[in-house]
DNA sequence: CGAAAATTTGACATGACTCAACTGGAGTGG
DNA sequence: CCACTCCAGTTGAGTCATGTCAAATTTTCG
């Protein structure tokens, strides 16, 4: 459903009669079951997706071709892929479901038609984009303020119900740890 | 001047004759000297920065009372500080000037005002935040994806200038290592 | 010129990784 | 519905990248 939206953006700006019409005309829901990809590097079409149901994860792959989670969205959060650094390699990440996801897709170009004729919306992912950003810069901070062992338990106690949801590796990775390591942790040898 | 503001606004979106001036009337031009702060934690007022000369950066201390850099910002780039994550605790951030530096100062009431007279004010943000939001996720992937000698090796490599001119035990805590390590890394040892 | 700050050097310590083997549970096909 | 496979998680031994601490040296700046 599409109100999960308007009720997310309404929390942020107000709308007027009619905007909500004007949304759904350009947003598109969408089902993805678990494990499968919805976007992969080098992707041309990037998209922005909004969670209904279930959980997205944003991750790319090291020299090693081990997997790296980057981003976690669950419902009610915005996945952006932050598409390529150099739009002329193949650089980029992956995005898929961890569980089965319904999910509002936000194309470029409705995102674009939607700028235009809906200001609001500017401001709504203005502000969206300056607190994941300043989120980020916390969790920056956090990385590095912080040993392994303690963000793994500092994860644990503000996002409990996250982690019955998320398979261990790919919390590890989330928290730039090994699986082992976090084996070790939660046996307490830590 | 506020023309390197106007000129870096109009990159992303298009002003209208007077758009300067009102721009003009609600920003700040402040200088600050070398190794003076604009900001620390807990800091009711919350102020973004925009850089016309010089350097500043965004750090904090960890528990052991060590500064963290978290963020630099050169001349046209904006540092935006993230304040609190619990507003009730003194939680946040020091901002100093690592070189004597002009700056342009926008308080949070000239945003709000400037962001309700001037729409494309709100696009121009919402893609500055858009874009240093991508920035942070490939800085936290870059982070977990490489070695720090890596990426010492890296940092120098695409910021050739910025490591003259930032002092070494910032960069330090910036790419989350010790001043004894680059060091180390320095002489080739590793 | 002198004091304070930044950088370097080296010895030593350790948190977290690697690798390999083992265990358990979930899904799948016969 | 069982047996098999495969993937996730666990355990342990050994290793290494990076940190810590302390002292020496160089640079900065009043």
């Amino acid at each position: 459903m599409i109100q999960s939206l308007i009720d997310h953006i309404s929390k942020y700006v107000p709308l007027q009669p009619g905007d909500a019409e004007l949304l759904q005309q350009h947003i598109l829901l969408q089902q993805v079951a678990k494990k499968k990809k919805i976007c992969r590097p080098g992707n041309a079409l990037i998209e922005n997706y909004f969670v209904i149901e279930g959980c997205l994860r944003l991750y790319n792959r090291d020299d090693d071709n081990k997997e790296r989670t980057i981003q976690f969205a669950m419902e009610n959060w915005w996945m952006f892929n932050p598409g390529s650094i150099d739009p002329d390699t193949n650089s980029g990440f992956y995005i898929d479901a961890i569980e089965d996801t319904r999910l509002l897709v936000l194309t470029r170009e409705s995102w674009d038609l939607l700028g235009a004729r809906l200001p609001a919306l500017e401001k709504y992912f203005r502000i969206i984009f300056q607190r994941a950003y300043n989120a980020s810069l916390w969790r920056i901070n956090n990385i590095f303020c912080h040993s392994g062992t303690e963000r793994y338990h500092n994860f644990v106690r503000c996002y409990p119900a996250f982690v019955q949801r998320i398979p261990q590796y790919m919390l590890a990775s989330f928290l730039g740890l090994t699986p082992e390591f976090i084996s070790m942790i939660r046996a307490k040898k830590v």
